[in-house]
RNA sequence: GACCCCGUAGCUCAGUUGGAUAGAGCAUCAGCCUUCUAAGCUGAGGGUCGCGCGUUCGAAUCGCGCCGGGGUCGCCA
């Protein structure tokens, strides 16, 4: 109903500008979404306001002017019951009660994919998170990054995009020669040779647990005799691959999808970061200072130049970084989205600025951090130190509170705002569990289905659904489209927990004021593809979040 | 010192990118199950939207300046 009443005002919208002589401005929009008060009506308005800047007049006169256009051109539909001028300029619309009602036969015909979009068409959207180096178990928040990262790639192929999610695996570097040494010296404590552990070294279990599977499944006391830099070498592979293999594991639990896991390593063996490099330098962004090459990110918003290869010779960071990126940029993705820790914070700007240089326009770069979680268990905060190697581990977090409310734990808050996780409440089968409110409503649902002996049938009379609580509901369910774009559009998968909680708060208020099942045959009829429509825009976005929509509770 | 994020009810947070009288949950108090799932619903109390200017038809939202909290600033990764 929404789209054509917006027709509607664009035509109406473009007449007046004719009338007036104005030009319609590139890239005019305006709102029309169900107001707070549904005293205003069942749609709102407020394109008078936004014109007001550009034919230079009151809104209120403007939208006098549209109500006169509008009027005639609706004057054949069926859908519209009235329009109204208030509050200074808005123009509301009040449904009849089978316009308002229509949106239920819509998402009953188009079921599973009620609430898919076009919004994205034409973007091929590259999403990089988690991204952990392998030197050790994920901890809660890689967790919390890989259940934003994995809902906005379900939400990102709904609206319409084309979506490729990658793990970035730092498997070069001095973390991972720290990562091999350190197992190497366990290797070798365990067999009871001396040797001193590295000063900067993993202290985790998980080091000691790696050197002796290498013990026991693979080469017993064999390394010994190797020299120390293949035994060594050695040890880094073997505990990368045993590393990946858990948290791929963990992964696969919390029903985290990636289409790809790629290494830092290739862009070496392949000398792409030299390729980069040439890029850059190519472009005139790369200069010599010092003895080192430097990128000259401050042309791009940067406040400062970096380095990309030390006087040592070495790359820094950065240097495959960039290649990684120019990666992305060449395998023809047009817009990417990146999912970091707080620590990389002030990384953002360099690589913001070279992916510039690589070609990508500002607004087709979404690079953004994913604040940390804070767990509390009876009120006070459970303390993680990665250092002391005593830290919860994301298995141990969804082990005890299972995937369900791990991931909507993780997604209900907007990501740039610190998470207090509450242990206790997310375990808790109760009425304080924001994830079971939303899956108590689906449950309830289903148990209806029992009732709907021929099931479930679009030939009603939708004018018996005549309350203020159905009209609500109906309100809400027509704004799922709305929602998944803007969480689309801002990155932020937060406004889809949001917006089921809403969903789900309609439908306990709708259902505990009023029987859907009574001898009323044919209000009976109209209740139950209300309630139907209902469960299928909970199980559309609960599957969206990733979360299991129970038949029963 | 520079830059970034945050500041909304006692607590945890929303607020549809600038719209109408600022909303939920928890906590407190008072109610609702012989009828479809009470893991639910209804009602009450609770606010200088950190403070001050400005931008305009209109500001919690945008700009500037303060105050308070957190974070980041390596030829580390």
């Amino acid at each position: 109903m929404k789209s054509k009443i917006e027709i509607l005002i664009n035509a109406v919208v473009d007449d007046y500008c004719g009338l007036k002589g104005a030009t319609k401005p590139e890239g005019f929009a305006y709102d029309l979404h169900p107001p707070k008060d549904s005293q205003h009506g069942d749609l709102s308005c407020n394109v008078a306001f936004k014109l007001a800047k550009v034919t230079r007049q009151k809104p209120a006169e403007i939208a006098a002017g549209l109500m006169n256009l509008l009027e005639q051109k609706s004057a054949q539909d069926s859908f519209v019951e009235k329009m109204e001028l208030a509050g200074g300029g808005f123009i509301n619309f009040y449904l009849t009660k089978s316009g308002l009602g229509a949106v239920l036969l819509e998402i009953h015909k188009q079921d599973k994919n009620y609430g898919k979009s076009e919004f994205g068409k034409g973007k091929k959207v590259i999403l990089e998170f988690v991204s952990a180096n392998p030197t050790g178990p994920l901890t809660i928040a890689h967790g919390r990054q890989a259940a934003i990262g994995d809902c906005l790639a379900r939400i990102l192929k709904f609206t319409g995009h084309t979506v490729h999610s990658e793990y970035y695996l730092n498997d070069a570097g001095r973390q991972m020669r720290m990562l091999a040494q350190s197992v190497w010296a366990r290797y070798n404590e365990l067999l009871g040779m001396e040797m001193p552990f590295p000063e900067d070294g993993y202290q985790g279990d998980y080091v000691r647990e790696i050197a002796r599977d290498i013990i026991e499944k693979e080469k017993k006391d064999s390394l010994l005799k190797e020299s120390e830099e293949k035994a060594v070498e050695y040890c880094g592979l073997y505990a990368v691959k045993y590393l990946m293999g858990s948290i791929e594991e963990d992964l696969a639990k919390m029903r985290v999808h990636f289409d790809n896991y790629f290494s830092e390593k290739t862009l070496y063996v392949k000398h792409e970061v030299e390729h980069a490099l040439e890029v850059l330098k190519g472009r005139g962004y790369l200069y010599e200072s010092e003895g080192a090459l430097w990128f000259r990110s401050t042309d791009l918003g940067d406040d400062k130049d970096r380095v990309v290869k030390k006087s040592t010779g070495e790359y820094t960071y950065l240097a495959p970084d960039i290649a990684y990126h120019l990666s992305k940029y060449e395998r023809g993705y047009n817009m990417l989205v990146n999912f970091w820790g707080p620590d990389h914070h002030g990384y953002i700007p360099r690589l913001k600025a070279a992916c510039q240089v690589l070609g990508y326009p500002p607004e087709a770069i979404h690079i953004g951090t994913v604040q940390l979680t804070t767990l509390f268990r009876k009120g006070q905060p459970v303390r993680m130190s990665t250092r002391a190697g005593e830290f919860v581990t994301l298995r141990e977090l969804y082990e005890e509170v299972g995937v369900d409310a791990a991931r909507f734990f993780f997604v209900m808050r907007r990501q740039e705002s610190h998470l207090d996780f509450d242990l206790d409440l997310a375990k808790e089968q109760s009425q304080e569990n924001p994830v079971y409110y939303l899956q108590y409503a689906h449950a309830r649902i289903a148990s209806l289905a029992k009732y709907a002996e021929q099931g479930i049938t679009t030939k009603v009379d939708l004018k018996r659904l005549a309350t203020p609580e159905e009209a609500e509901l109906i309100g809400c369910l027509s704004q799922f489209s709305d929602y998944l774009i803007q969480a689309s559009r801002s990155t932020e998968p937060y406004r889809l927990a949001d917006y089921l909680r809403q969903v789900a708060a309609c439908f306990h208020k709708f259902y505990s004021h009023h029987r859907v099942v009574t001898e009323d045959q044919e209000l009976t009829k109209a209740r139950l593809l209300l309630a139907d429509a209902t469960r299928i825009v909970l199980r559309n976005g609960l599957e969206l979040l990733g979360i299991s929509q129970p038949e029963s509770m």
